[in-house]
RNA sequence: GGUCCCAUCGUCUAGUGGUUAGGACGCUGGCCUCUCACGCCGGUAACGCGGGUUCAAAUCCCGCUGGGAUCACCA
């Protein structure tokens, strides 16, 4: 605050995984505090105790630094505004409920909820359509602030007028305060609600920026009542349209993955996974494609959209093959890396960085995930590629015998293990006895990877080395010879 | 139902008074080719409806319709 920077959060709630509707929202903070040189702060809102864990939290934070989106300050590495989990925070709220009283701005209530229950049943069997509100039967009893723990503490709202304020994204709001109602700011085992927890923590952790989902904005003139009764400096407040499942409704599980942890077990890289997402609500003209250090260059609130979307497996494929594809998108290192655990798998635990990374080249145009990506490097990697039945009864057959052994022979002899050389080398043979590439090639490449499928025939050859590729089609040539005997 | 919000191809979107309404994904025709891909060229398809304002409206205003959010001692 005194810096002047901006100072933003994400306060996702540990009741379950990391979504990918909170990674949009994590990730515009955070990439507004990065374009800014402001302060991104991970705050954990366990208030609900039924719902919240442990390890929910963890496989957020988890999460959460798989994609990059790093904090400077949160429950793990501190700082100068912690703690920052809400459960370890509660007499930071009790010393503000008492604030609230004090000004009249809340009141205890000691209604117990059975009683408010019956009263709402009553009032929908004699309307069905009215709406129950809390009737007040409290606000002028005056009990005691820090008294009996069996009461709640209650905003005391205001019936007239309205509250306006600027959104970011969705300009001027304004609510009548006849909407409201004495809303429950804290419960009465002196847990904080939502409401108060967020603005107690916004106000003392010197939140400048709220930006959250849209499925918050009708809390937010209940907030600001809160600032103004805490007489504390308003935050900006930036509102996100929805993201919505392919059928318009709310996404969820049945849509597909929607934890962070799938997309990363699926083999889909973070930069891609993020890129899909800042697309949601966001755009910079025509452009679609762009790495993280792009978006913190070009982000704003500006071209943020109003419109709700929904999620388009399709067109996050797309996104995420153009990351797989594109070296400057994801480096050949990267890569490596991030095919590594899914070549462990495979029980490819030993594959000699080099030559992964020599091969990488060759699959990247025809892996839409690092999963896809391990399966289409599998051969490169074993003794022995593993044959497919279909490809090896179709192309290692006995009229292929000759042609194999003629290969060999000039793989053997060729001066330049390289691909076009080694092309251009064969095909002169081949040209020699009036044959084509394509009348090898299909039993060459069986023979070579085990598939009838595969990168260019010579640039797998060139990564294989001669030794390698000597062995396999001599292992071929034996097969076609046991087959026809 | 109350309150709030939204509305351009099937989907994500560009567009801020004058454009043949653009791009991307998808679908589709073709080219390239040792297989599979990549790539390249082309096609398909949208301003929800009705009133205004204006010489001129996808763009501004109003209404309607449609969609979404929310109405807990959840967040």
């Amino acid at each position: 605050m005194s810096t002047g920077k901006p100072r933003l959060r994400f306060a996702p709630s540990p009741t379950g995984y990391l979504h990918i509707g909170g990674v949009r929202t994590a990730l515009f903070n955070w990439l507004w505090a990065r374009k800014t040189g402001g302060t991104f702060i991970l705050r954990i809102e366990d208030t609900d105790r039924e719902r919240s864990t442990p390890e929910n939290e963890a496989i957020i934070l988890r999460d959460m630094r798989w994609l990059g989106l790093e904090w400077d300050e949160g429950p793990d590495s501190g700082g100068p505004h912690g703690p920052y989990r809400q459960m370890d925070r509660l007499p930071i709220y009790h010393e503000y409920a008492d604030k609230l009283i004090a000004s009249g701005a809340a009141y205890r209530c000691d209604c117990t909820k059975d009683e408010l229950d019956a009263q709402r049943k009553a009032l929908t069997a004699q309307d069905p359509k009215a709406q129950f509100r809390y009737p007040g039967t409290c606000r002028d009893k005056k009990l005691p602030a820090n008294g009996d723990r069996s009461s709640v503490l209650r905003m005391r709202a205001p019936s007239s007028g309205a509250v306006t304020y600027r959104d970011l994204v969705f300009g001027e709001v304004t609510t009548p305060n006849s909407a409201l109602q004495d809303a429950v700011l804290m419960r009465s085992d002196g847990v904080p609600l939502y409401n108060l927890g967020a603005v107690v923590d916004d106000v003392t952790m010197g939140i400048t920026l709220v930006a959250r989902g849209r499925d918050h904005m009708i809390n937010t003139p209940i907030q600001i009542l809160l600032y103004e009764a805490l007489g504390a400096t308003l935050p900006q407040f930036a509102h996100l349209p929805m993201m919505l499942g392919p059928d318009g409704a709310k996404l969820s599980k049945r849509h597909g993955a929607v934890a962070v942890g799938e997309y990363r077990e699926k083999g889909i890289p973070a930069g891609g996974l993020l890129n899909y997402l800042v697309r949601f609500g966001w755009s910079h003209g025509d452009e679609e494609i762009f790495s993280v250090a792009d978006l913190v260059q070009k982000f704003d609130w500006e071209h943020c959209g109003k419109g709700d979307g929904k999620y388009d497996p399709k067109k996050f494929a797309a996104i995420i093959f153009e990351h797989l594809k594109r070296p400057d998108l994801t480096s050949d290192e990267a890569y490596a890396n991030g095919v590594v655990p899914f070549l462990a798998q495979r029980g490819l635990t030993d594959a000699p960085r080099a030559k992964l990374l020599a091969a990488l080249p060759l699959v990247r145009e025809r892996a839409q995930t690092f999963v896809e990506a391990a399966d289409a490097l599998d051969y490169f990697f074993r003794d022995l590629p593993v044959l497919d039945d279909k490809a090896a009864k179709k192309f290692l057959v006995a009229d292929k015998a000759s042609h194999l052994a003629g290969l060999r022979a000039e793989l053997a002899s060729a001066p330049v293990f390289e691909p076009s050389a080694l092309e251009a080398h064969v095909v002169a043979w081949l040209a020699g006895k009036g044959l084509e590439l394509k009348d090898v090639a299909q039993a060459a490449r069986v023979a070579i990877t085990g598939r009838s499928a595969s990168p260019g025939l010579f640039e797998v050859i060139a990564v294989l080395g001669k030794d390698v590729v000597l062995a396999r089609l001599d292992r071929a040539i034996a097969l076609v010879a046991a087959a026809g005997a």
